[in-house]
DNA sequence: GTCTATACCGGGATAGAC
DNA sequence: GTCTATCCCGGTATAGAC
């Protein structure tokens, strides 16, 4: 339980959310990989020893900035959502624009959001913002494929379309694209319409999730 | 320039050699960005400064890796190509299918392979690699879309492919789906199936590369 | 609430012994 | 051809001053 810090102080009022924001600039620079407190310290220009005033350790800080993050997913998905069309194809495909292209300029992904390790009961009030995302992410995937296809179709259709926009981000930031110079708006635009292809297509009756 | 190493030595004939399997294995379970000389050198059972006598830095190393690399993804990929059947769309998506597979258990991605910094003129032997890769997935993604459609719908679907299969492998890797305990045939099979659909789909005449 | 200073660790890389 | 020893750097985390 960290401290809420939400009086003024020295430097800030807030340290505790420009380490957050600072905390975005960083994962969509290195990746959440390379993600050190000692660089976020110096980007928001105190000292290394700072941070640890506010978070316990660099898991606790992770788990906030895992929390932010889903909020911010969720949140900037259903605002594009409420403004693409009424076709739910189309809807879910800018669903997976938006987590290409905030996972390239936030650093904001499921990598982050669901790291190793913050999967188990002890991070519940973590959960309480990771739950409302998939929710919303499974809600759009269930119109997608219609009322008369089950959620076993909607299950492997939701990892298809996650693993073709995370793909697009990862790509990016693992260099694969150098020679293109991609901005995140063109690969916005890529997984979009790659995820209505893939939402488009006729179920195939053979496949099932390989666990349910 | 390194030495080649083919003579006899002391702990190992072949230490460059046994170094490079080992990254494989460290890859495959913390990849690149975790990737360190100490760990590898640790893992092969000699000092940290062995691998110094037969890589100049960490970054030539790390090229002969991704030569590595190419080689081993370009033979796997062949190789399970020639077993599947002639449904030129099937044969792409094995490929996928392979990438992915690859990816988690052996480290070997475009990741690896394209890794920034690796793209410049001074490179001409890794690219001697990497770009028999480059002309095998052409080829197959080309077969896939027929020889009707251009190299434009093939250059589109290719992205669309390898997001979709570096995705699901990335996904593993980063923890997100680990209450699932996907194994990588598992997902092998998801990224293959998903590559047949986005290849199996009636191309968008609306659809062109961002960039030529 | 933030600072400086410090202890400790792991990784990159070199020097010189064997 | 590999070893030990060493240096430098950056990251995690703590102690104590202001």
């Amino acid at each position: 339980m960290t401290e809420t810090t939400s009086g003024r102080g020295y430097h800030h009022g807030d340290l505790r959310a420009a380490l957050l924001a600072a905390a975005r600039e960083l994962l969509a620079e290195h990746g959440i990989a390379q993600f050190s407190v000692a660089a976020l310290a110096k980007r928001v220009g105190v000292s290394s020893a700072a941070p640890y005033r506010h978070f316990a350790d660099r898991q606790t800080l992770l788990t906030a900035v895992a929390a932010d993050a889903a909020d911010r997913l969720r949140e900037q998905i259903e605002a594009a959502v409420a403004d693409a069309g009424p076709d739910p194809v189309d809807r879910l495909a800018t669903a997976a624009g938006v987590y290409t292209r905030l996972r390239i300029d936030e650093g904001i992904g499921l990598d982050v959001i669901l790291q190793p390790g913050l999967d188990d009961p002890s991070y519940t009030d973590l959960h309480e913002h990771t739950r409302p995302l998939m929710d919303t992410l499974m809600a759009l995937t269930l119109d997608a494929v219609g009322p008369q296809e089950g959620y076993r179709r909607a299950l492997v259709l939701l990892e298809d379309v996650l693993a073709l926009a995370h793909g697009y981000s990862a790509m990016q930031r693992d260099g694969a694209f150098s020679h293109h110079q991609y901005t995140s708006a063109d690969l916005e635009a890529k997984s979009r319409a790659a995820a209505a292809v893939l939402a488009g297509a006729e179920p195939d009756p053979d496949r099932n999730p390989v666990h349910l």
